[in-house]
DNA sequence: GTCAAGAAGATTGTCGACAATCGACAGAAC
DNA sequence: GTTCTGTCGATTGTCGACAATCTTCTTGAC
């Protein structure tokens, strides 16, 4: 019954078995940071010719970014990026709420405590790199906030939601540029929640945390209708 | 302009790239009919020898299977039959709640009629399979009757999460056998919540799902629990 | 008897190649 | 001029094979 001891592990084990996760990388740094735009075709032995190697693993890739809804596929014809309309951003955020207040209720029921450390840091972190002016390590520190929640609610499932429309979430954030005129300001919107959380109170925290992603939600909607109306796609 | 004004179409599109979702299906009536137990291991050569095709359209199938959350990946071991334990049911549960009481409020806030002759559909054919004893068929109704919900809630993205559930909702179903002493009962239970949508009152129909769904919560956890103590696994 | 090291077998990860399918273009029929 | 048909290039779907890895069994020392 004597389960593996910690075998001394001197080396760290270099990233093997990475290698589908590492085209997923690239193929997700691509499609966030813009340089593929939503309709464009990816052809996967284009991709597989670029990265010297075969089909196979890109296929694979491709595969778990349309589960993760970066991509869609069509039967013969392969994968395009996926096109990002109002409506599904709004679909989107209301599922959101309606995880996310669950996740808050759920951990403001059990114990909190662990929580907290690591919602603080992400805050501090929001507010130091709105100095260092850096938006988009700034949404990802958004992104690791409300994935706090879902992780300590208890639920997996909770989480593996959430995972599954996270960078779906965040290209439709990198989509917009920014969110506040005031970079300080995203920082200060997840005060509430945390105080909330902190003070143990589960009606508050869910009220909270549904003003601050409903809030969210119209800022970007309203972006996102004037950036089509503009035609800048 | 002129957009194919509805060509006619005689001959029913049929259904090519058939050969994944065939292995899916085959997998996943192997999982459902018990066949295929919780913890067994998948190997991808051994399917593909027994269905005489390559190992490429069963790695596939598998890959779908675990989104679907039917099967897990070890990395370089392969794929098992996931373990279903009472806390992930429980979980599954409490997700549904949050998404469709979510998804009821939503398509009340709309227009009702469209669901309510499929909704009617669905209890009656409860009803019918209850006569018939047919446990399986009735649990699929079951299944399609809390899918209708999502579908006509006008958030696409409620009916993806249920996808993504309901194969592992239906295990768990499958695996305690019946619900109900009385066959009958599960179409009764169905009525409140299709009453208060029928009424357009959105709270009501929230409470009435939230109650059904969590009365199933119980029930379910209990009997697992039981099955468990009586150590069948 | 217990445990560690090594060999053998089986399975996954990756590859390159072929067949099936799709979209576009050119040409024929009317 | 329009519509249909046939062909072509490109891409996906599937395949069989090899290398890397894991599991199991055996072997040997203590």
């Amino acid at each position: 019954m004597s389960m593996d001891p910690a075998p001394d592990p001197i080396f760290a084990r270099l990233d093997r078995a990475g290698l589908v996760q590492h085209v997923v990388r690239l193929i997700t740094g691509a499609i966030l940071q813009g340089r593929l735009k939503p309709g464009d075709r990816l052809t996967e032995s284009g991709i597989a010719r670029e990265l010297g190697l075969s089909r196979a693993p890109v296929r694979e890739a491709a595969r778990l970014l349309e589960n993760r809804g970066l991509v869609v596929s069509q039967p013969n014809r392969g994968f395009f990026v996926r096109e990002v309309t109002v409506e599904a951003i709004d679909s989107l955020y209301e599922l959101r709420i309606c995880i996310e207040c669950a996740a808050v209720e759920r951990l403001v029921a059990g114990d909190p405590a662990p929580a907290l450390i690591g919602l603080r840091a992400r805050i501090d972190e929001m507010r130091d790199l709105a100095e260092a002016d850096d938006p988009l390590s700034q949404i990802e520190a958004d992104m690791a906030f409300h994935r706090l929640i879902c992780l300590h609610s208890g639920n997996e499932r909770f989480v593996t939601v959430f995972d599954q429309i996270a960078d779906e979430t965040q290209l439709s954030l990198m989509l917009i540029g920014r969110l506040y005129d005031d970079p300080m300001r995203m920082a200060e919107t997840h005060e509430p929640v945390f105080d909330a959380i902190a003070a143990r109170d589960a009606k508050a925290a869910r009220a909270a945390l549904e003003y601050h992603i409903g809030t969210a939600r119209r800022v970007v909607t309203d972006i996102f209708r004037k950036l089509k109306e503009n035609g800048s796609a």
